[in-house]
DNA sequence: AATTCGGGGCC
DNA sequence: GGCCCAGAATT
């Protein structure tokens, strides 16, 4: 097929199965490269369709090491389906806070509960079932069951798809589907049908560690020898996405409310960013920070009455396809009477914050609290 | 097919 | 500051 005088890119770029011999050489070089070089990994050491589960969701668009630390503490509290179907949606959000992403942990909690109605409380083995369970798609059901039950079934995630971009020659745009149809095409065709499992492992694993987007090992590459980008000397430049990520700014402001020592939080409603996790009451600002009628709009969202004291603190902090322009005010009176509203709203001693699992922001508020309510400049 | 959903790692 | 990460659900 290939070496013949047209030009290669025509070539690989229609080619969206790995051959024989090519299958061949992958399976056994990725394997053995595997052996050698695997990384330790918390679900990796101890095995089970429960642990890889956790594992895969965890992992769903988060690094390996930003996950390994959150699945120690979470396997802690919740050693099997049983524990974490029983626990509170509040109790599961706790453990995930921090790691982005919460519908991950809802709808990991959702399943959960499914599992024990639906499945007597065992992970199910079959691909339709597995691919039915909340916050499972064709990557996950595929991880799951080639990995933690040998099941040959090929996956395609952000790493595999720049393993087989490079490895085949695929030039088109990863966002298409046409695309994706070719890369699924060439997972399934490199399945390994005595070790899936590892051979998938293998080839997310060279993903992350030598073939990666910016500055590719291919020197110690165990199969740059098929490697088409290799050959043409275009690792560099596959797989090509017409998509750039877009920044929207975002300013926003929380207000810390006091009231007899403890202070007002809200739970983020489903629909909004952070659903299910609590905060301090937020609202949108100008580019400086500020807003026209603050008093208005805490009493519009809280049915609080509040005196705005001092606008005196300030912090940024960066989150991806956002940029926040925190700021906080205190209100030291507040004249209303806590009323009932359609917001789930809680006055918390400081004290208390750890028992609520908070955005990011939010917690890095509660945490510099006491700083920032003994601060001379918020009270003169 | 395009958007939304978070936060961190890494250059 | 931009790009990327063991994606799925929604519109």
């Amino acid at each position: 097929m290939r070496g013949d005088s047209r030009p290669v890119q025509c070539c690989v770029a229609r080619m969206t199965k790995y051959n024989a011999s090519i299958q061949s050489t992958l399976r056994q070089n990725l394997l053995d490269w595997f052996d050698s070089h695997q990384r330790e990994m918390p679900w990796r050491s101890e095995k089970s369709l429960y642990r890889v589960w956790v594992s895969e969701i965890m992992l769903q668009q988060t690094q390996v090491v930003t996950v390994i630390p959150y699945f120690e503490r979470f396997l802690e509290r919740f050693p099997d389906v049983e524990s974490l179907a029983e626990a509170d949606e509040a109790t599961v959000l706790t453990f995930w806070e921090g790691l982005g992403y919460y519908r991950r942990a809802r709808l990991l909690h959702q399943a959960a509960k499914t599992i024990v109605s639906d499945f007597g409380g065992q992970f199910p083995k079959s691909f339709d079932a597995v691919l039915g369970l909340p916050g499972i798609g064709r990557y996950t059901a595929g991880a799951i069951l080639s990995i933690a039950d040998n099941q040959p079934l090929p996956i395609l995630e952000g790493n595999t798809i720049r393993v087989h971009a490079r490895l085949a020659g695929v030039t088109g745009d990863v966002q298409k589907s046409g695309t994706q149809k070719s890369l699924w095409s060439l997972a399934t065709s490199v399945v390994d049908p005595e070790r899936p499992g590892d051979l998938n492992q293998a080839l997310m694993e060279l993903g992350s560690e030598v073939c990666t987007p910016k500055k590719p090992q291919c020197g110690s590459c165990p199969v740059h020898g098929v490697c088409n980008a290799f050959q043409t000397k275009r690792q560099l430049e596959l797989p090509y996405s017409s998509k750039k990520i877009r920044l929207t700014p975002i300013n926003e402001s929380v207000i810390l409310i006091q009231r007899r020592g403890k202070f007002l939080l809200r739970q983020c409603l489903d629909g909004e960013r952070w659903a299910g996790l609590w905060d301090f009451p937020r609202f949108q600002t100008d580019e400086d920070g500020l807003h026209s009628d603050l008093e208005a709009m805490v009493h519009a969202s809280t049915g609080l009455s509040v005196e705005i004291r001092d606008t005196g603190w300030s912090t940024r902090h960066g989150v991806t396809r956002f940029k926040i322009h925190l700021r906080c005010w205190v209100a030291e009176k507040v004249q209303g009477r806590l009323r009932k509203t359609q917001e789930n709203i809680q006055w918390v001693d400081r004290h208390k914050f750890e028992d609520f699992p908070m955005s990011v922001t939010g917690r890095k508020v509660a945490t510099e609290l006491d700083s920032l309510i003994t601060s001379q400049a918020l009270f003169p």
